[in-house]
DNA sequence: TCTATTTATGAATCGTTATTCAATTTCGCA
DNA sequence: TGCGAAATTGAATAACGATTCATAAATAGA
């Protein structure tokens, strides 16, 4: 048994090895730009043998944004589980995602940046996974978004379109940080964001109020 | 002249179908995956016939995105100098974008979702003109939220990151709208966007207000 | 109408790169 | 140590598609 496992376990370390580069080099040269044997270079191996590891270039691909979303997922899973209140909730999750994304600066510009722009030509298997994986997240912020609408907290509305202007107000902020660097501390990115979404960004004292 | 001032429109006739045919092929299968031969194909002319008229594939895009930030900024520009109130104007930008992204949708796919991960690959000429164009768009977002934190409307804040994150907010509610069709009408999405941005999801009755 | 000039064409070229595969190396085992 | 199986390799293949260019069509002016 012991051989069979560390050949298993020698498997799963290449094919991690070779997701690491693909990551990498993804990451820096966008999906059509980046070859084959740049990731299996940058991996170490030879060309061919991703290939015994991966069906073909975007099966790497979608690997690499399957791992990703997968660990996403259980960070924030285990973070908000135990949290009851909706505005805990919600800003433990972005939190966390900011945090996770600030750590996989990489994945973040995969994900964000590239995938959109692939969804329309792929439609492989994978591509079903990465979006089951893909709803399951945003399905986490609808849901606190609904409990919170419950509760009586928020303001009755569609929790979803909530949720997707919550991505998207949260990502545009991610963005900047990624690709410049400003942003200021995740604390502060948190806060900013919390505010401006659970807030607004209306002053509230007097006549300007409405 | 009139000889040579219908050459002129003819090949400005001609220069303009290859945009109409590309931005319908660059929308539908991407950048990547769209070839030169099928964008002739379209717009019914010879693969050659494109090379007279522009450098490049990549000239083809980039004339595209720049006409369409070009026409989106003077519309918005036209419907917002006459308006003072920071709040009014925000709400005409708004409205203009939905309005205007919603007529031309593959314009928005190329430009929200395509561009992004263009950037990185590219570095023409073009490249800069159409940055420019967009920080100049980017510039009237963050200019009334400067006007509004002046006038004590807004909470004080960096008017470039809340320009930001209120793109965000708005792409993302586009987005959806582009890719499944909801969304409702555009009076909807710009009064769900303005509430939400302006005066936070936050219920604001008693006890639940902080 | 006829020639010169401009414009259009799409087949051929050329470069690129995903993928394969015959040859080689490594590994497990006796 | 030596044999067969499994894994690795990177050069060869094959497909694709941007770009070019020799040829043809259209046009302007005489």
């Amino acid at each position: 048994m012991s051989i069979v496992d560390r050949k298993e376990r020698d498997k799963q370390i290449r094919r991690n090895d070779i997701l690491v580069a693909a990551e990498k080099v993804f990451a820096a040269r966008g999906f059509h730009n980046a070859n084959v044997s740049e990731i299996a270079k940058e991996a170490q191996y030879g060309t061919g043998t991703v290939y015994l590891y991966f069906k073909d270039k975007e099966d790497i691909y979608r690997a690499l944004i399957l791992k990703g979303l997968d660990d996403f997922f259980a960070s924030v899973q285990e973070r908000t589980l135990s949290l009851t209140d909706p505005v805990e909730k919600l800003k433990c999750f972005l939190a966390e995602k900011f945090r996770f994304f600030e750590a996989h600066k990489d994945f973040f510009k995969l994900y964000i940046v590239e995938n959109n722009s692939l969804q329309s030509a792929f439609s492989s298997e994978r591509e079903q996974e990465c979006m089951d994986r893909h709803m399951r997240i945003f399905a986490i912020g609808a849901a606190i978004f609904q409990e919170g609408i419950d509760a009586g907290m928020f303001k009755p509305a569609d929790p979803k379109e909530l949720a997707f202007m919550f991505g998207g107000l949260s990502n545009y902020l991610m963005m900047k940080m990624v690709f410049d660097g400003s942003g200021g501390s995740i604390e502060r990115k948190t806060d900013l964001v919390m505010d401006i979404f659970l807030n607004g960004c209306r002053k509230v004292d007097g006549k300007t109020q409405v």
